[in-house]
DNA sequence: CCTTGTAATACTCACATAGAGCATAATTAG
DNA sequence: CTAATTATGCTCTATGTGAGTATTACAAGG
């Protein structure tokens, strides 16, 4: 019984950063008969063949994508039987997912690939020009409802958890939150994926199958790692300003930072080193540009880009 | 093809802290044939059978050890098509990895299960006693050796990682990569898990199969995921002294933590409450008993006990 | 009762870091 | 030359961290 009906699905959310607006590689899967054709780029395990599951995928992604990947990490790996999986497979399948980030200039993508802005998955993730109004105008109102829908002794629960997860009450705003706070929303039937009912209550793109919520833990583990890996030099060309440095670390955290502090924090903190050389630029003064130092990471424990609690300008 | 010679293994680690010793509770696979007896309770998942992958562990775990688990997190997923696996089974085998912590007077051990020393598998992560005599007396000669052994282009790059992963050169002691030291260690063909050859090098025990690379990873974990998140209380029992925190504090993380600071910090911090009573102790002024602030999890974003670089006293 | 030992708990101090804002420098557009 | 724009330098303050000293509350032994 162990060996039948059983197979591994591999998944990669695939990111990167350009012009500000961080991105996630999709594929098409409206001809495979999906309701929702933005799919992450994904197959099955070949037993014999993949030597590793982290080749396996990067294989499926070269075939599907016409991309070689670079920085990859496992995320999570989702077996519930119940899952939503694609109509063409028949029997239970585990998907074991994974994060990879990229240049985006790296890039040649395939027919069916293309980016897609995360936020446009995610719409109340990005806090960079102020709280997203889609939380106070439908998601609060909303997840209201839900709180006063559930039994009685349910609600005080429910509240509480609502309050923690979208930093309502007197709670504050956590950045890393993602995947709760997308979970929450499925909970409450406010996402299209959780059944045809309230679909799209929230004004935001869906995506195949249980795709969101990998992207959710991705986005999650991200910006979480940001704060103690030197991630963000994966997404940055060779060189960068500290400008351009700030705006992709801005557009993956979802939020504002001090710029002078920002500078302040790089640079002393031994993450990038100046080349001498200055950005031919628009406007105002040249930046000069910097490169990563990898000495870094033999220096110090964990470092960072030690994001603030909430920054508005 | 895709369902054949294939079967999901599930594994925990299940930790708990007695008398300032961190432990892990092993299974004895003697009797199923396998080199070294001591491994983690795990079982294949049934894919028609158990709805959850959490589910299906509990229930192995259960039946393994009479044990019903409480707090438990994915770890992490190894699939290697070379990995060493059982002999007594056939095919390719995938092993979904979880993390439980208990507290273990809550444990009526079944047969053949038994608490071990997390460090006795381990030896070289625990530093409450001072830098462990093992890295300098036998690790860093016989990772001195291997990067010798390298060839010559590769040498730089060995020696580089050992500094790094083991805190060598310029490099300071990271307490959270324990997962890369294991790797290193087994990479230079220190642990008997790699092959007959130097075996037992370090005189250290060690696990079935790869059983002893996912208790790394799960150390791992556990001592990043302790600066940001109040897990410490999963083995704590309701009511505790801040001294008897702070000690499994130390357990887990492998450091001993200056007194004052550490009062200082879970106080104000407004991780725990004073309970008005006290602790009928031995020795000493009497210690208030406090319990952990459930409520601290919705006031700050990521409450945990944020270890210090390396104490002393 | 007094002394000693052992922890618990209270304070203090120096120093590093983070958040914020002001000031100055080096460009381009006009 | 002037205004606009961005880079970069500096200062100030609040807070946090590492470390040490002092005081308090007990138990046990004489």
């Amino acid at each position: 019984m162990s060996g039948t009906d059983l197979s591994i699905g591999l998944s990669a959310v695939i990111v990167s950063v350009t012009d500000e607006v961080p991105h996630v590689l999709t594929v098409d899967r409206a001809e495979a008969g999906e309701e929702h054709r933005h799919a992450l780029p994904f197959g099955p395990l070949d037993p014999a063949g993949d030597r590793t599951l982290e080749l396996g995928l990067r294989g499926w992604v070269r075939q599907q994508t016409g991309l070689e990947l670079g920085y990859v990490e496992q995320l999570y790996t989702f077996g519930d039987r119940d899952r939503i999986v694609s109509a063409s497979v028949g029997g239970r399948v585990i998907s074991v997912a994974y994060l990879a980030l990229m240049r985006e200039s790296d890039a040649e993508l395939g027919r069916q690939a293309e980016w897609n802005d995360v936020y446009s998955f995610l719409r109340w993730e990005d806090w960079r020009r102020g709280r997203p109004s889609v939380i106070d105008e439908r998601i609060a109102p909303a997840l209201g409802q839900w709180v006063m829908n559930g039994p009685p002794e349910e609600q005080r629960d429910r509240r509480e958890r609502v309050e923690i997860t979208f930093g309502l009450g007197r709670s504050q705003w956590d950045g890393e939150r993602v995947l709760e706070r997308y979970e929450l929303l499925y909970e409450a039937g406010l996402v299209p994926e959780a059944g045809a009912s309230h679909s799209d209550a929230l004004g935001t793109r869906a995506m195949a199958l249980d795709h969101r919520r990998i992207l959710a833990t991705a986005l999650a583990r991200l910006r979480g790692k940001l704060k103690y890996r030197p991630l963000v030099f994966e997404v940055m060309p060779p060189e960068f300003t500290l400008l351009q440095l700030q705006k992709v670390v801005e557009a993956l955290s979802g939020v504002r930072l001090h710029k002078q502090n920002f500078r302040r924090l790089v640079d002393r903190g031994g993450l990038v080193e100046g080349t001498g050389r200055v950005d031919a630029r628009t406007g105002g003064r040249p930046a000069e540009l910097f490169r990563f130092r990898r000495e870094v990471v033999r220096e110090r424990p964990s470092p960072g880009v030690g994001l603030p609690s909430l920054r508005s300008v």
